[in-house]
DNA sequence: GATAGTTGTAATATAACATATTACAACTAA
DNA sequence: TTAGTTGTAATATGTTATATTACAACTATC
């Protein structure tokens, strides 16, 4: 089982609102463009981004903007404003029902649980390491390579741009 | 999106297995009892353990019994063993089409990936840390702290015993 | 202040996946 | 030979994520 999708789309959505800016209307149909999925859950996503504080909305004229700098948002940020994983059930999916009339089945809830919990705090911790700043650095490097090469193979003009 | 059961209900096999050796044949009904699941689904998950090498079966006689030590069995052993997370597709769901007439839509996939892979490895180094034993000696110590209780009230000998 | 375009959100549908269940052939100890 | 068990396939059920449809609330702009 993986991690919602909800996670990378917010990434995805944060670089392309940073990216596009000034140069677009940057609203959910744009960036449902981009990433690839339906706008009803970019604005979803973003819905949850916004309750964390990190972008801003308006109605009827649409667009999104950010609210805090690049390298203020971690991967820790997003990852619980788009409820990456259950608050109350973790990371890992315990079977629920062991059988109480078991010593094992009763009493091994309490150290499994600890342990795990652990486990997915040192992910975290790791997380809130990352920022979207590195992610858009260093997608930005990528983009001006691709178009680098483009002109280094001294192809043509047919430069691709997003509709 | 949670980790599959599977992980939790193996360290459980496990655990039962040594717990119960010696006082019970340790079969898929009996363990399936034990963490209360699907006697097919302890199956399962015993037959994934035994291809990496932490169990043995039998077929016929029926019973597990556990070709490793304790302190040799990691988490990690049991995370790999029961493909707690799909090996091409990793810990975080990606958003599957990206726009490639997008500039960031054709570029991000590999900034992000890298630095997921990252942060699913540090969780994994983590997992390399804990042992079996660790589970399994803090369950004991519960299991005797539950009857050294039940004692101490002076209440009765009706300790409560598996099926 | 009317209009056109957008967001926020509910309701529902579809798809994907995990777990449960049924069934049975292969096997083994006694 | 028998009784009991494993290994596994096939199928069912349940749960969750994502997609889609629909529309009221809202806002910049003409």
């Amino acid at each position: 089982m993986q991690i919602t999708s909800r996670f990378t789309i917010a990434v995805h959505i944060i670089t392309a609102i940073d990216y596009f800016k000034g140069m677009y209307r940057v609203n959910s149909e744009f960036l449902a463009g981009s990433a690839g999925v339906n706008p009803v859950i970019v604005r979803t996503v973003i819905g949850m981004l916004r309750e964390a504080g990190i972008v801003e909305t308006r109605r009827g004229a649409g667009g999104a903007e950010l609210k805090k700098p690049l390298d203020k948002i971690t991967f820790y940020d997003i990852y619980m404003a788009v409820d990456s994983v259950n608050e109350e059930e973790g990371l890992f999916h315990f079977h629920e029902q062991p059988n109480p009339d078991c010593p094992v089945g009763r009493n091994i809830h309490k150290a499994l649980g600890a342990r795990l919990k652990a486990v997915q705090k040192t992910m975290e911790e790791e997380m809130k390491k990352v920022t979207v700043d590195d992610v858009v650095k260093e997608t930005r490097r990528a983009i001006m390579e691709e178009s680098a090469q483009t002109i280094e193979s001294e192809s043509n003009a047919d430069i691709r741009e997003e509709k």
